[in-house]
DNA sequence: AGCATGACGATCG
DNA sequence: GCGATCGCCATGC
């Protein structure tokens, strides 16, 4: 029954822990790559929290490269001190040079 | 069971 | 360029 739904679930944070370190991914790649809407992928994101092993979801930013939930963090600045200590620049809450620094799931399989 | 909300995104006006 | 609205689907009340 929830099997299906749950799945999803697992599937995000699947993918969301394979982001290499110093990269950052969207909500709506990863929904796209899943086949579902970003929506859900935050919803997700939002119970990863009681999730082993626990995702980083420090590295997943809208498509727009703003920490948008940065206020779901233990504290609001645990996100973006996660990324600069993984070489990842924020600037007024947006990831800098995100275009370049940007993974997408769908590129894995490609790349590798 | 129905209504409101949300770590988003795209489109419309 | 910006604000408003819809779609999307799961969760909480």
């Amino acid at each position: 029954m929830d099997r299906n739904k749950k799945d999803f679930f697992l599937k995000v944070y699947e993918v969301v822990r394979k982001i290499p370190k110093g990269r950052v991914s969207t909500y709506g790649a990863i929904a796209k790559f899943l086949g579902g809407s970003p929506r859900v992928v935050g919803y997700a994101m939002n119970a990863s929290h009681n999730v082993i092993p626990k995702v980083p979801a420090h590295r997943v930013v809208n498509r727009n490269g703003l920490l948008t939930g940065r206020h779901h963090f233990p504290t609001p600045t645990a996100m973006q001190e996660l990324l600069e200590a993984e070489g990842v620049k924020v600037v007024n809450n947006r990831v800098a040079e995100f275009e370049r620094l940007f993974w997408n799931p769908n590129d894995d399989e490609m790349m590798q």
